[in-house]
DNA sequence: TTAAGGTCTGACAGCGCTGTCAGAGTCAAG
DNA sequence: CTTGACTCTGACAGCGCTGTCAGACCTTAA
């Protein structure tokens, strides 16, 4: 299929979709004429991107065990990589949640050393 | 006091302080030859924009009440801009905190779909 | 054949800082 | 006066996307 029908079978932009190609995560084929040609696995893989990507994942992480993404499995393959990724991300995404309390902190400190009026 | 010192004084890079003033945060005197001289009082508005920066605000949402930073009172004059602003904020560091719980759902979802192993 | 709509590449912009580098003037101590 | 430390301005870079625009080609249906 084409990008635009990819477009909107996945939600995701165009824009979006060659930037996905441009960073390594797809590689769709060429029709005669430059067009990109998607096969439809792309559709499962465009669609594991969306799900990784709401986990907080930069696509460079993503990347980083691609193989396992584009698995053709059900699921994806085992794969240590991906383990080992995962639980960084989630620590990553406590780091972050960690933070935000300390900002939440800050501010309504603040808001009750100015009087709560 | 020039950049130098108040850069030591409240650990705030000279890069960041003259963005400070390129942002409006700041306006300090110059000097015959052109070198910003801070005032002492201007080294509470810096701690004060450190903290609110540490609360996750944006310097340009700092500057909507930055009269109020100003202050020269110990705390804040009473301002309800700065009130209101803090409760944005701090609703805004709550969304914040809830899309990270949602991705680490994705995440652990999906380390539990392969197999802690 | 023509026109509309899809696609291509490449590049600029913006978010909010933050470091760094260049080229030049200034200041203070020896 | 010389030298080293400090300051000045302006600009480029990077993070990680995401939209948009330009100029040009392809495709398809009327």
């Amino acid at each position: 299929m084409k990008i635009g029908e990819l477009s909107k079978r996945t939600g995701v932009s165009i824009r979006m979709l060659r930037y996905y190609e441009a960073e390594g995560l797809l590689k769709p084929e060429r029709t005669e004429s430059g067009y990109r040609d998607y096969d439809t696995t792309e559709l499962r893989t465009v669609e594991r991107i969306k799900l990784l990507g709401a986990g907080g994942m930069t696509l460079s992480t993503i990347l980083q065990f691609l193989a396992c993404v584009r698995g053709e499995g059900p699921i994806f393959e085992p794969c240590d990589e991906l383990r080992v990724t995962l639980r960084q991300q989630i620590r990553l995404v406590e780091e972050r949640t960690e933070k935000l309390a300390q900002n939440r902190q800050v501010l309504t400190s603040f808001l009750a050393e100015i009087g709560e009026a």
